[in-house]
DNA sequence: GACTATTGCATGCATGTGCATCTAATGTCT
DNA sequence: AGACATTAGATGCACATGCATGCAATAGTC
Protein backbone atom coordinates (compact mmCIF):
# COMPACT_ATOMS: atom_id res chain seq x y z
CA UNK A 1 0.00 0.00 0.00
CA UNK A 2 2.09 2.57 1.01
CA UNK A 3 1.06 5.98 -0.09
CA UNK A 4 3.38 9.42 -1.35
CA UNK A 5 6.34 10.28 0.02
CA UNK A 6 7.96 11.39 3.51
CA UNK A 7 10.73 9.62 5.55
CA UNK A 8 9.98 7.25 7.77
CA UNK A 9 10.88 8.91 11.00
CA UNK A 10 9.61 5.58 13.07
CA UNK A 11 6.81 7.44 15.32
CA UNK A 12 6.75 4.23 16.71
CA UNK A 13 6.89 3.68 21.06
CA UNK A 14 6.46 7.56 22.04
CA UNK A 15 3.77 7.45 23.55
CA UNK A 16 3.72 11.19 23.77
CA UNK A 17 -0.12 11.24 21.90
CA UNK A 18 -2.67 13.43 22.42
CA UNK A 19 -4.28 10.94 25.28
CA UNK A 20 -5.11 7.42 23.85
CA UNK A 21 -6.73 5.69 26.92
CA UNK A 22 -4.98 2.96 27.89
CA UNK A 23 -7.78 0.68 27.81
CA UNK A 24 -9.09 -0.50 24.30
CA UNK A 25 -12.51 0.62 25.39
CA UNK A 26 -12.39 4.34 24.21
CA UNK A 27 -10.90 3.90 21.14
CA UNK A 28 -13.11 1.09 19.93
CA UNK A 29 -15.08 4.38 18.41
CA UNK A 30 -12.22 5.53 16.51
CA UNK A 31 -11.66 1.81 15.21
CA UNK A 32 -15.58 1.82 13.85
CA UNK A 33 -14.86 5.11 12.51
CA UNK A 34 -12.11 4.12 10.72
CA UNK A 35 -13.40 0.62 9.45
CA UNK A 36 -16.50 3.03 8.03
CA UNK A 37 -14.17 5.29 6.24
CA UNK A 38 -12.29 2.22 4.80
CA UNK A 39 -15.74 0.55 3.21
CA UNK A 40 -17.04 3.86 2.64
CA UNK A 41 -13.82 4.59 0.17
CA UNK A 42 -13.37 1.24 -1.03
CA UNK A 43 -17.17 1.27 -2.18
CA UNK A 44 -16.67 4.60 -4.08
CA UNK A 45 -13.48 4.45 -5.32
CA UNK A 46 -15.09 1.16 -6.87
CA UNK A 47 -18.04 2.24 -8.43
CA UNK A 48 -16.40 5.68 -9.68
CA UNK A 49 -13.89 3.52 -11.25
CA UNK A 50 -16.01 1.43 -12.38
CA UNK A 51 -18.63 3.93 -14.16
CA UNK A 52 -15.42 6.39 -15.50
CA UNK A 53 -13.94 3.13 -17.20
CA UNK A 54 -17.22 1.54 -18.48
CA UNK A 55 -18.30 5.34 -19.28
CA UNK A 56 -15.51 6.85 -20.75
CA UNK A 57 -12.61 4.86 -21.01
CA UNK A 58 -11.14 6.71 -17.87
CA UNK A 59 -9.55 5.60 -14.26
CA UNK A 60 -10.36 7.69 -11.30
CA UNK A 61 -6.64 9.12 -11.15
CA UNK A 62 -6.94 9.81 -15.03
CA UNK A 63 -10.33 11.74 -14.07
CA UNK A 64 -9.16 13.56 -10.88
CA UNK A 65 -6.25 15.01 -12.64
CA UNK A 66 -8.48 16.35 -15.30
CA UNK A 67 -10.86 17.67 -13.18
CA UNK A 68 -8.01 19.50 -11.32
CA UNK A 69 -6.85 21.28 -14.71
CA UNK A 70 -10.17 21.70 -16.06
CA UNK A 71 -11.62 23.44 -13.07
CA UNK A 72 -8.58 26.22 -13.56
CA UNK A 73 -9.42 29.24 -15.83
CA UNK A 74 -6.48 28.55 -18.22
CA UNK A 75 -6.92 24.64 -18.22
CA UNK A 76 -2.73 24.43 -17.28
CA UNK A 77 -0.92 23.99 -14.51
CA UNK A 78 2.53 22.85 -13.47
CA UNK A 79 2.99 19.38 -12.60
CA UNK A 80 3.84 20.35 -9.25
CA UNK A 81 1.09 22.47 -8.73
CA UNK A 82 -1.04 19.77 -9.70
CA UNK A 83 0.54 17.12 -7.56
CA UNK A 84 -0.35 19.16 -4.30
CA UNK A 85 -4.00 18.62 -5.17
CA UNK A 86 -4.20 14.92 -5.91
CA UNK A 87 -3.11 12.54 -3.67
CA UNK A 88 -0.71 10.35 -5.98
CA UNK A 89 3.02 10.30 -5.37
CA UNK A 90 5.30 12.07 -8.15
CA UNK A 91 5.98 9.64 -10.49
CA UNK A 92 2.59 8.28 -10.30
CA UNK A 93 1.48 11.74 -11.41
CA UNK A 94 4.29 11.62 -14.35
CA UNK A 95 3.07 8.61 -15.64
CA UNK A 96 -1.06 9.56 -15.24
CA UNK A 97 0.33 12.37 -17.24
CA UNK A 98 1.44 10.11 -19.99
CA UNK A 99 -1.09 8.62 -19.99
CA UNK A 100 -3.44 11.45 -20.77
CA UNK A 101 -0.67 12.94 -23.04
CA UNK A 102 -0.82 9.55 -25.49
CA UNK A 103 -4.95 9.63 -25.27
CA UNK A 104 -4.55 13.00 -26.37
CA UNK A 105 -6.44 14.69 -23.26
CA UNK A 106 -3.65 16.88 -21.78
CA UNK A 107 -0.14 18.31 -23.65
CA UNK A 108 2.85 18.76 -22.04
CA UNK A 109 4.95 21.79 -22.53
CA UNK A 110 8.19 23.64 -21.62
CA UNK A 111 7.51 25.89 -18.99
CA UNK A 112 9.44 29.37 -20.30
CA UNK A 113 10.83 30.70 -17.31
CA UNK A 114 11.43 27.41 -15.56
CA UNK A 115 13.35 24.96 -18.13
CA UNK A 116 12.77 22.07 -15.56
CA UNK A 117 9.03 22.41 -15.08
CA UNK A 118 6.71 21.13 -17.24
CA UNK A 119 2.98 22.88 -18.18
CA UNK A 120 0.46 20.43 -18.52
CA UNK A 121 -2.37 22.42 -20.62
CA UNK A 122 -5.93 20.59 -21.34
CA UNK A 123 -6.53 19.93 -24.54
CA UNK A 124 -9.95 20.53 -25.96
CA UNK A 125 -10.52 16.62 -26.55
CA UNK A 126 -9.55 16.42 -22.67
CA UNK A 127 -11.92 19.29 -21.63
CA UNK A 128 -14.66 17.62 -23.64
CA UNK A 129 -13.88 14.15 -22.07
CA UNK A 130 -13.78 15.65 -18.45
CA UNK A 131 -17.25 17.44 -18.91
CA UNK A 132 -18.91 14.52 -20.61
CA UNK A 133 -17.08 12.44 -17.40
CA UNK A 134 -18.33 14.84 -15.16
CA UNK A 135 -22.04 13.98 -14.41
CA UNK A 136 -21.23 10.04 -14.23
CA UNK A 137 -19.16 10.84 -11.13
CA UNK A 138 -22.04 13.54 -9.63
CA UNK A 139 -24.19 10.73 -10.23
CA UNK A 140 -22.41 7.66 -8.27
CA UNK A 141 -21.32 10.52 -5.67
CA UNK A 142 -24.96 11.17 -5.04
CA UNK A 143 -25.72 7.63 -4.94
CA UNK A 144 -23.69 5.96 -2.93
CA UNK A 145 -22.04 8.80 -0.59
CA UNK A 146 -24.19 8.65 2.23
CA UNK A 147 -26.02 5.37 1.16
CA UNK A 148 -26.03 2.82 3.96
CA UNK A 149 -23.58 0.62 3.85
CA UNK A 150 -23.62 -2.64 2.05
CA UNK A 151 -19.82 -3.49 2.39
CA UNK A 152 -19.15 -5.72 -0.75
CA UNK A 153 -19.23 -3.09 -3.71
CA UNK A 154 -22.16 -4.51 -5.51
CA UNK A 155 -23.47 -2.74 -8.96
CA UNK A 156 -25.65 -0.42 -8.07
CA UNK A 157 -29.32 -2.05 -8.11
CA UNK A 158 -31.31 0.63 -9.08
CA UNK A 159 -28.83 1.17 -12.31
CA UNK A 160 -31.43 0.19 -15.03
CA UNK A 161 -28.82 -2.61 -16.87
CA UNK A 162 -30.15 -3.63 -20.16
CA UNK B 1 -7.47 1.05 -9.07
CA UNK B 2 -10.07 -0.98 -9.63
CA UNK B 3 -11.39 -2.60 -6.36
CA UNK B 4 -12.75 -6.11 -5.78
CA UNK B 5 -15.00 -8.04 -7.62
CA UNK B 6 -18.53 -7.29 -9.47
CA UNK B 7 -19.31 -7.10 -12.90
CA UNK B 8 -19.18 -4.57 -15.19
CA UNK B 9 -22.64 -3.95 -16.15
CA UNK B 10 -22.34 -0.16 -17.58
CA UNK B 11 -24.03 1.73 -14.76
CA UNK B 12 -23.84 4.66 -16.93
CA UNK B 13 -26.28 7.12 -18.86
CA UNK B 14 -29.30 5.31 -16.83
CA UNK B 15 -30.14 8.94 -14.99
CA UNK B 16 -32.78 6.80 -13.28
CA UNK B 17 -30.70 7.72 -10.31
CA UNK B 18 -31.99 8.88 -7.11
CA UNK B 19 -32.34 13.04 -7.11
CA UNK B 20 -29.54 13.74 -8.73
CA UNK B 21 -29.86 17.37 -9.22
CA UNK B 22 -29.52 18.16 -12.42
CA UNK B 23 -26.93 21.58 -11.94
CA UNK B 24 -23.45 21.52 -10.35
CA UNK B 25 -24.58 23.49 -7.51
CA UNK B 26 -25.46 21.16 -5.33
CA UNK B 27 -23.76 18.64 -6.06
CA UNK B 28 -20.19 20.45 -4.88
CA UNK B 29 -21.05 19.66 -1.98
CA UNK B 30 -20.56 15.88 -2.40
CA UNK B 31 -17.72 16.75 -4.21
CA UNK B 32 -16.01 18.27 -1.39
CA UNK B 33 -17.20 15.83 1.29
CA UNK B 34 -15.98 13.16 -1.42
CA UNK B 35 -12.43 14.89 -1.53
CA UNK B 36 -12.25 15.11 2.14
CA UNK B 37 -12.66 11.90 2.57
CA UNK B 38 -10.02 10.64 -0.26
CA UNK B 39 -7.84 13.01 1.82
CA UNK B 40 -8.40 11.33 4.69
CA UNK B 41 -8.14 8.03 3.58
CA UNK B 42 -4.73 9.06 2.25
CA UNK B 43 -3.79 10.61 5.06
CA UNK B 44 -4.21 7.39 7.56
CA UNK B 45 -3.49 4.77 5.42
CA UNK B 46 -0.05 6.38 4.87
CA UNK B 47 0.28 7.08 8.26
CA UNK B 48 -0.67 3.39 9.61
CA UNK B 49 1.18 1.98 6.71
CA UNK B 50 4.29 3.44 7.42
CA UNK B 51 3.83 3.27 11.45
CA UNK B 52 3.06 -0.59 11.03
CA UNK B 53 6.06 -1.45 8.95
CA UNK B 54 8.80 0.40 10.74
CA UNK B 55 7.34 -0.55 14.40
CA UNK B 56 5.74 -3.96 13.37
CA UNK B 57 6.93 -5.51 9.40
CA UNK B 58 3.61 -5.46 8.74
CA UNK B 59 1.43 -4.18 6.07
CA UNK B 60 -1.57 -2.51 7.03
CA UNK B 61 -3.97 -5.83 5.37
CA UNK B 62 -1.50 -7.90 6.82
CA UNK B 63 -2.46 -5.93 10.37
CA UNK B 64 -6.34 -6.22 9.18
CA UNK B 65 -6.66 -9.58 8.61
CA UNK B 66 -4.37 -10.03 11.69
CA UNK B 67 -7.01 -8.04 13.66
CA UNK B 68 -10.13 -9.97 12.41
CA UNK B 69 -8.73 -13.24 13.52
CA UNK B 70 -7.76 -12.11 16.77
CA UNK B 71 -11.61 -10.82 17.49
CA UNK B 72 -12.80 -14.08 16.76
CA UNK B 73 -12.78 -16.25 20.00
CA UNK B 74 -11.10 -19.03 18.11
CA UNK B 75 -8.68 -17.09 16.64
CA UNK B 76 -9.77 -19.13 13.48
CA UNK B 77 -12.03 -18.42 10.12
CA UNK B 78 -12.40 -19.40 7.03
CA UNK B 79 -10.81 -17.93 4.12
CA UNK B 80 -14.28 -16.75 2.45
CA UNK B 81 -15.75 -15.33 5.84
CA UNK B 82 -12.08 -12.98 6.68
CA UNK B 83 -12.98 -11.88 2.84
CA UNK B 84 -16.44 -10.16 4.13
CA UNK B 85 -14.65 -7.98 6.11
CA UNK B 86 -11.86 -6.88 4.81
CA UNK B 87 -11.97 -4.68 1.15
CA UNK B 88 -9.67 -7.29 -0.38
CA UNK B 89 -10.21 -9.33 -3.39
CA UNK B 90 -10.10 -12.71 -2.98
CA UNK B 91 -7.12 -12.86 -4.73
CA UNK B 92 -5.36 -10.43 -2.53
CA UNK B 93 -6.64 -12.27 0.57
CA UNK B 94 -5.23 -15.65 -0.33
CA UNK B 95 -1.84 -14.29 -0.87
CA UNK B 96 -1.76 -11.43 2.15
CA UNK B 97 -2.66 -14.80 3.82
CA UNK B 98 -0.10 -16.59 1.87
CA UNK B 99 2.76 -13.95 3.16
CA UNK B 100 1.68 -14.07 6.73
CA UNK B 101 1.53 -18.04 6.38
CA UNK B 102 5.83 -17.55 5.61
CA UNK B 103 5.77 -15.25 8.35
CA UNK B 104 4.25 -18.00 10.87
CA UNK B 105 1.92 -15.37 12.19
CA UNK B 106 -1.04 -17.63 10.73
CA UNK B 107 -1.43 -21.37 9.74
CA UNK B 108 -4.07 -22.97 7.18
CA UNK B 109 -5.40 -25.83 7.92
CA UNK B 110 -7.91 -27.99 5.38
CA UNK B 111 -11.40 -27.76 6.65
CA UNK B 112 -13.25 -31.17 7.65
CA UNK B 113 -16.54 -30.37 6.99
CA UNK B 114 -15.92 -28.55 3.54
CA UNK B 115 -12.72 -30.25 2.40
CA UNK B 116 -12.46 -26.52 0.03
CA UNK B 117 -12.69 -24.43 2.03
CA UNK B 118 -9.11 -23.46 4.30
CA UNK B 119 -9.03 -22.77 7.62
CA UNK B 120 -6.71 -19.97 8.76
CA UNK B 121 -5.54 -19.75 12.50
CA UNK B 122 -3.15 -17.19 14.03
CA UNK B 123 -0.67 -18.98 15.77
CA UNK B 124 0.58 -17.61 18.89
CA UNK B 125 2.99 -15.36 17.27
CA UNK B 126 0.81 -14.36 15.24
CA UNK B 127 -1.48 -12.97 17.99
CA UNK B 128 1.57 -11.69 19.69
CA UNK B 129 2.26 -9.77 16.79
CA UNK B 130 -1.31 -8.15 16.27
CA UNK B 131 -1.23 -7.63 20.47
CA UNK B 132 2.12 -5.30 20.22
CA UNK B 133 0.61 -3.84 17.16
CA UNK B 134 -2.54 -2.84 18.04
CA UNK B 135 -1.62 0.51 20.18
CA UNK B 136 0.28 1.57 17.25
CA UNK B 137 -2.59 1.44 15.24
CA UNK B 138 -5.00 2.97 18.20
CA UNK B 139 -2.50 5.88 18.56
CA UNK B 140 -2.55 6.64 14.91
CA UNK B 141 -6.29 6.74 14.72
CA UNK B 142 -6.33 8.88 17.83
CA UNK B 143 -3.70 11.12 16.22
CA UNK B 144 -4.87 11.64 12.85
CA UNK B 145 -8.80 10.43 12.74
CA UNK B 146 -10.04 13.64 13.69
CA UNK B 147 -6.87 16.15 12.73
CA UNK B 148 -7.17 19.06 10.30
CA UNK B 149 -6.06 17.88 7.13
CA UNK B 150 -2.86 19.18 6.10
CA UNK B 151 -3.01 17.25 3.03
CA UNK B 152 0.26 15.90 2.24
CA UNK B 153 0.56 13.06 4.73
CA UNK B 154 3.94 14.26 6.23
CA UNK B 155 5.07 12.34 9.75
CA UNK B 156 3.15 13.42 12.73
CA UNK B 157 4.71 16.36 13.95
CA UNK B 158 4.41 15.82 17.59
CA UNK B 159 5.87 12.60 17.20
CA UNK B 160 8.90 12.72 19.20
CA UNK B 161 11.98 11.89 16.45
CA UNK B 162 15.15 11.12 17.71
C1' DG C 1 -24.50 -43.38 -9.58
C1' DA C 2 -23.01 -40.38 -13.49
C1' DC C 3 -23.17 -35.28 -15.21
C1' DT C 4 -23.35 -30.61 -14.71
C1' DA C 5 -23.32 -26.31 -11.95
C1' DT C 6 -21.52 -24.02 -8.17
C1' DT C 7 -18.36 -22.87 -4.55
C1' DG C 8 -13.66 -22.12 -2.22
C1' DC C 9 -9.30 -21.09 -2.94
C1' DA C 10 -4.78 -20.55 -5.59
C1' DT C 11 -2.16 -18.65 -9.44
C1' DG C 12 -0.69 -16.45 -14.18
C1' DC C 13 -0.86 -12.14 -15.86
C1' DA C 14 -1.36 -7.17 -16.55
C1' DT C 15 -1.37 -2.91 -14.35
C1' DG C 16 -0.83 0.95 -11.19
C1' DT C 17 1.81 2.69 -7.49
C1' DG C 18 5.72 4.06 -4.41
C1' DC C 19 10.74 4.38 -3.75
C1' DA C 20 15.22 5.22 -5.28
C1' DT C 21 17.71 7.28 -8.64
C1' DC C 22 18.89 9.94 -12.73
C1' DT C 23 19.22 14.17 -15.61
C1' DA C 24 18.65 18.83 -16.36
C1' DA C 25 17.91 23.45 -14.74
C1' DT C 26 18.00 26.77 -11.12
C1' DG C 27 19.64 28.87 -6.89
C1' DT C 28 23.37 29.98 -3.58
C1' DC C 29 27.78 30.54 -1.96
C1' DT C 30 32.49 32.39 -2.20
C1' DA D 1 32.72 32.52 -13.02
C1' DG D 2 33.03 28.05 -10.65
C1' DA D 3 31.41 24.61 -7.20
C1' DC D 4 27.90 22.65 -4.63
C1' DA D 5 23.02 22.21 -3.19
C1' DT D 6 18.30 22.13 -4.41
C1' DT D 7 14.32 21.49 -7.27
C1' DA D 8 11.32 19.59 -11.31
C1' DG D 9 10.23 15.85 -13.50
C1' DA D 10 11.11 11.06 -15.76
C1' DT D 11 12.27 6.23 -15.25
C1' DG D 12 14.08 1.38 -13.51
C1' DC D 13 12.54 -1.56 -10.30
C1' DA D 14 9.90 -4.06 -6.82
C1' DC D 15 5.56 -5.11 -5.19
C1' DA D 16 0.58 -5.34 -4.11
C1' DT D 17 -3.65 -5.73 -6.25
C1' DG D 18 -7.59 -7.05 -9.40
C1' DC D 19 -9.22 -10.04 -13.15
C1' DA D 20 -9.45 -14.26 -15.48
C1' DT D 21 -8.72 -18.80 -15.01
C1' DG D 22 -7.66 -23.33 -13.15
C1' DC D 23 -8.32 -27.09 -9.89
C1' DA D 24 -10.64 -29.49 -6.42
C1' DA D 25 -14.71 -30.42 -3.66
C1' DT D 26 -19.54 -30.04 -2.99
C1' DA D 27 -24.42 -29.56 -4.36
C1' DG D 28 -28.00 -30.35 -7.41
C1' DT D 29 -30.34 -33.07 -11.33
C1' DC D 30 -31.78 -36.85 -13.91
Amino acid sequence: MRLHRLRVHAMVGSMTATKVSGGTGETTADVREWRELLARHADLTCALDRALQAGHALGMSEYEVLERLAELPEHSAKVATIAKSVHLSQSALSRVIGRLEVAGLVERHMCPEDRRAVNVRLTDEGLRRQTEAQPTQRQVLAQRLHAPLVKTCEPVPSADVS
